[in-house]
Parts: structure tokens; C-alpha cells; sequence
DNA sequence: AATATGATCAACCGCAAGAGC
DNA sequence: AGCTCTTGCGGTTGATCATAT
């Protein structure tokens, strides 16, 4: 780490002084003297009376700076350095449930002060606002939520249900959280996204965080916090949990920013002008995770090859020769958007479903700067045969091809922007830190397609299949999927407009949807056939 | 090379709570 | 109860260095 230049105040040395009962009290930057008065002072008679130090020592500063310089310089124990990627974990739950408060956070990380703890914060919060990516990640931000609603900050080791409920309109109750509110973030952004699940009575969401089962729903009422609790205008998804049961429902305050695959992909494998429901499936990754740096594999998978084919159904790769997907959607193609803007911002798409129908809604809403954090690759998992899949998950593709596409939020805009660059150029598309590993059996005739990418970007961060074939292997056989893995780069201008590498649309005929975070949610199912499970169990997310 | 901007760190300030009288 | 002092907290500012323009 680069450490800078400590603040120097002006003045420090000279000139600047407070007057204190006559005596002169010095500002600015410690010099060490003073550092080893200080410091021998408090040996002697510990801390506190720093007023008295002033008197007693002759040092002239006053107490309060007195106090400050001991507690955030000299106190014996106290750490140096940046925070490891555990403290910065740490302080991101902590502010998640305490809010700005840092002085509590430091007591939870020994050895570091409030100070660089606030100072690393309102970094972070600058650059993610700059960024216009959610400050929290979905997990954190749901995990959370449901807590609040449980009453439970501050008071974990009393509470532990946690819940999800079905969507209402009810406002939140107040509390010191600084995550959002359960009710729509922005009640004039028509972003509401209501999920349905199939066969679902209730369903448990549970925290990595958490080892507790739940044993009576929540009282108060859930929506999904899918927006970051310090900017209304982000939009985060949760990692989540959904266990098999029936009828639930959720709401997310914001919707996901939707991206649009290559047209011509679309056109050649699944063209079918007969298809009302021609969509192709966006699944992100958890943005931000605390708690993996796996790269998340799932996807929801939209019928839009057949013409009668209505469910969606959600796989999570990670189990991807389980025997059943996660979950599906039922969407109703009676309403879907075409647009024609030309905004660079992120289209936002939604299903509102009720009773009877689900409609499909789109909507812009932020521009998101094309400031990318550094630490991003990309990594990507393809396989395309469908003899991967158990015959479950072949009968439940009956009708409809399936492909997939798992990134996180980030990598979507990194993508994108690197697409249309690509698009403004004229040249053949980056293919940056592409790694392809198809499963065992692999052949050339299947069916499917997953695209993944590593949050973390680190080398260790390899594709989440688990059984990936050697580097030779892959390379032979990704010249047999790189056409495939360039299609999902080689966005057509027919696909919508797009501009600043940042915006994409949607139209009638190639219907996206930007899902993230249903890994915990498919891991769950599959681990999980009645209504108490834990995430515990979910080591896909860990 | 000069300038602008961003990142990082240290320190200050005002306020509030608590303790002591 | 009211006042003063001390302490702690959170917000903010300023300096310095790195990087970009």
C-alpha cells in the first residue's frame, strides 16, 4: 500500500496558537518532543486528565488534542497500515448495523482508531457514490433489512428469526440503521420488481452471518433492499436465501440495471419471430460479497426460443447437476417495453405481476460513470452440453434453450463499456483475462452457455465449476465456444442504442432481464427441502 | 513541465453526554 | 437542579503525495 503524506497543519509549528487561561496552546502537526511528553506522561500516570498534562508537563497543547494524539498515535497496540480485507469486511457490517459509528466500529477492530476508520469510510463512500455502485454489498444490505425488521440491531443475540414476508406497503419503522427502507426507496421511480416463486408457502432468508433458524415469521413488513441505504438512485440485489415453499412474493425498492446481449446471438440461435417471450437471461453476480470471492454462478433462465413458453426458471451453477431448479418466474409477455432512448443510463426493467399477469417494465434511471475499480478480471466458465445437466434439468429445458450469463454489476458495465468500445473501433471485441473451462464430458453440441466473473479478480479466483479440465483442454475447447463467448461481446447496434459504453435497451424482440444474487437462493433449495435451512450450509457463498 | 484532480492521512472544531461539585 | 469541566464522538478541513491531463 502506498502510504501518503500525513496531514501537516498549517501552522503547526509556529504561529498558530489558541490561547488557553493565558497560556498559549500550540496546534497543528505533533512534533515527536512533544510526542515523547506526551507519551511519558500517560506512563506515568495514565490516561486521562489531559487537561492537567498541559499544566503538569508544560507541553502546550490542549487536552482534547492532548487525548486525540495519544488515542490515534501513540497508545501502545495500535495498528499501522491499511486494514486487511478483513477489517474492511468487518467495518462494512459494522457501519451496516451501527451506522457512523465509529468509535464503536473501532472497538470492534483492536488495534485501530475511530479516526482511520471514519477516514476509510468516507473514502469508500466517495468513491462508490462516484462510482454509482451500491455502497453495501446485497447481502449485507438484506441480511440487514431483515433484521431491522426483527427489531434486531444491536440486540443479535436475542433475535434470532429472521424472515421474509410477503411484500407490503407499509413503511418501515424508524431505526438507527442506515440501510433502506423496506418500502419503495423512491415512491416516484416505478421500479418496483415483484418476484414470484412456484411452490413456496413461506420462505426463509438466513445470513451467511447467521447460524440461527427461524422459528416464527416476522411481524413486521419485508421488501427487498435492493438500493443502497446512502443513495437511494443505487440499485444493489441480496444474496438470499428461498427455500422451497409457496406463494412469496417480494418487492425490490429499485430495480437492476439491465444489459442487453448481442442481438445477433440472439438472431441466430434463437431467433423466432414467433416468440413473444424472446428474452435472454442476465444474471449477475453478488457485487461486493463479504463473504466469497468465489465467482458466483447462477442464472435465471427466460424461455425465448419457445412460443408457449412461459416460466423462468433459476439454476444456480454452483449446483448445477442438482436435480432441480431453484425456483421459476411466470412472467406474462403481455407488456413488455420498447424504448428508443438514447440516454447513457442504465435501463432499469421490472416485472410487476399480480394475480392474473405479470408485466415487464423498463425504466431509466442513473447514469453510471464508466470509473471502474482496478482489481475487476474476468473470468469465464462455458460449457455447452447439455449432458452436464441431470435429466431433471434437461426436462426442465424441454422447450426453450437456455444461456446464462453470471457477472456482477460491475463486470456488466466493465463489459459493456468494453463492447461498445469495441463496437466505436471497429475491431473484433477484447477478450481481457478470459479463462474457459467447460465440465467433464464436454462436447460441442449442447445447448449450454455460463459466463462468470470473479469479483475479486485474484488468480486464485477461478472459475466455480468445480471440475475444469486442464489448461490445454480448455484452450482447445475454447476455440470451440469462443465464437460463442464473442457473441456475448459482439453487440449489434440493432440491439439498442447505447452510448458512453453505458446504457443498454431493451425492444420487443430481445427482452432482457438483470438478475443478480440468487445463488443462496438456489444453493439453499437444493440443500434444503423444508423450511429451515441455514446458511450455514451454504458454502457456495462462504 | 506545469497544472489539476484524487487519495490519504492527521488534526481541528463543535456538540453532547457524563461526572463532579 | 444547575453549573462547570472533562471526555468522547462525528463532521470537516487542510496538507501532502500520486496520478492524470
Amino acid at each position: 500500500m502506498v502510504m501518503y503524506g500525513g496531514g501537516a497543519w498549517k501552522d503547526g509549528e509556529s504561529n498558530n496558537h489558541i490561547s488557553d487561561g493565558g497560556v498559549a496552546l500550540k496546534k497543528g502537526p505533533w512534533m515527536a518532543a512533544e510526542d515523547e511528553m506526551l507519551a511519558s506522561y500517560v506512563r506515568e500516570n495514565g490516561e486521562g486528565n489531559w487537561n492537567s498534562l498541559q499544566k503538569n508537563t508544560g507541553l502546550t497543547r490542549c487536552g482534547k488534542s492532548c487525548r486525540l494524539r495519544w488515542a490515534n498515535h501513540l497508545r501502545p497496540n495500535l495498528k499501522k497500515g491499511s486494514f486487511t480485507d478483513d477489517e474492511e469486511h468487518i467495518i462494512i457490517q459494522l457501519h451496516a448495523q451501527l451506522g457512523n459509528k465509529w468509535a464503536r466500529m473501532a472497538a470492534q477492530l483492536p488495534g485501530r482508531t475511530d479516526n482511520e476508520i471514519k477516514n476509510y469510510w468516507n473514502m469508500r463512500l466517495k468513491r462508490l457514490q462516484r462510482q454509482g455502485l451500491p455502497l453495501y454489498p446485497p447481502d449485507i444490505i438484506l441480511y440487514h433489512q431483515l433484521h431491522k425488521h426483527n427489531h434486531y440491531h444491536d440486540q443479535q443475540h436475542q433475535h434470532n428469526q429472521m424472515y421474509f414476508q410477503p411484500q407490503s406497503s407499509e413503511p418501515s419503522t424508524p431505526s438507527s440503521s442506515p440501510l433502506p427502507s423496506p418500502t419503495p426507496v423512491n415512491a416516484n421511480a416505478s421500479s418496483s420488481f415483484t418476484f414470484q416463486t412456484t411452490n413456496a408457502s413461506t420462505a426463509n432468508l438466513l445470513h451467511p452471518l447467521s447460524s440461527h433458524t427461524p422459528t416464527t415469521p416476522p411481524q413486521s413488513p419485508f421488501s427487498s433492499p435492493f438500493s443502497s441505504p446512502q443513495n437511494n438512485q443505487y440499485t444493489t440485489l441480496p444474496v438470499f436465501s428461498l427455500p422451497c415453499s409457496q406463494n412469496v412474493n417480494f418487492t425490490f425498492p429499485r430495480t437492476p440495471p439491465l444489459l442487453q446481449p448481442p442481438s445477433s446471438f440472439l438472431d441466430k440461435r434463437y431467433n423466432n419471430a414467433n416468440t413473444s417471450l424472446n428474452c435472454i437471461n442476465r444474471v449477475s453476480t453478488a457485487p461486493f460479497s463479504l463473504f466469497t470471492r468465489e465467482s458466483y454462478t447462477s442464472f435465471l433462465t427466460l424461455p425465448y426460443s419457445s412460443p408457449t413458453a412461459q416460466n423462468a426458471t433459476y439454476y444456480n451453477t454452483n449446483n448445477i447437476y442438482s436435480s432441480s431448479p431453484s425456483f421459476s418466474l411466470n412472467p406474462s409477455p403481455s407488456s413488455y417495453p420498447t424504448t428508443s432512448s438514447s440516454s447513457p443510463s442504465f435501463l432499469h426493467s421490472y416485472y410487476t405481476p399480480n394475480s392474473s399477469s405479470t408485466s415487464f417494465h423498463t425504466n431509466t434511471t442513473y447514469s453510471m460513470k464508466q470509473e471502474l475499480p482496478s482489481n475487476q478480471t474476468l473470468q469465464i466458465c462455458a460449457f455447452n452440453n447439455v449432458n452436464n445437466f441431470t435429466d431433471n434439468e434437461k426436462h426442465n429445458s424441454t422447450g426453450f434453450h437456455r444461456r446464462s450469463i453470471s457477472c456482477s454489476l460491475l463486470e456488466d458495465v466493465l463489459k459493456e463499456a468494453e463492447a461498445l468500445e469495441d463496437i466505436s473501433v471497429d475491431r473484433p471485441p477484447k477478450r481481457r483475462q478470459l479463462t474457459a473451462s467447460p465440465p467433464k464430458n464436454h462436447n460441442n453440441n449442447g445447448d449450454f452457455f455460463s459466463v462468470s466473473f470473479g469479483q475479486y479478480g485474484s488468480s486464485e479466483n477461478t472459475c466455480s465449476l468445480q471440475d475444469l479440465k486442464s489448461k490445454e483442454e480448455v484452450s482447445l475447447q475454447m476455440n470451440t465456444m469462443q465464437e460463442d463467448v464473442a457473441k456475448f461481446f459482439d453487440w449489434e447496434s440493432n440491439s439498442g442504442e447505447i452510448l458512453n459504453g453505458q446504457s443498454s435497451v431493451v425492444t420487443d424482440d430481445n427482452l432482457v432481464l438483470d438478475v443478480h444474487q440468487f445463488e443462496s437462493l438456489a444453493a439453499n433449495y437444493e440443500q434444503n427441502n423444508n423450511n429451515n435451512c441455514s446458511w450455514d450450509d451454504l458454502h457456495e457463498i462462504r
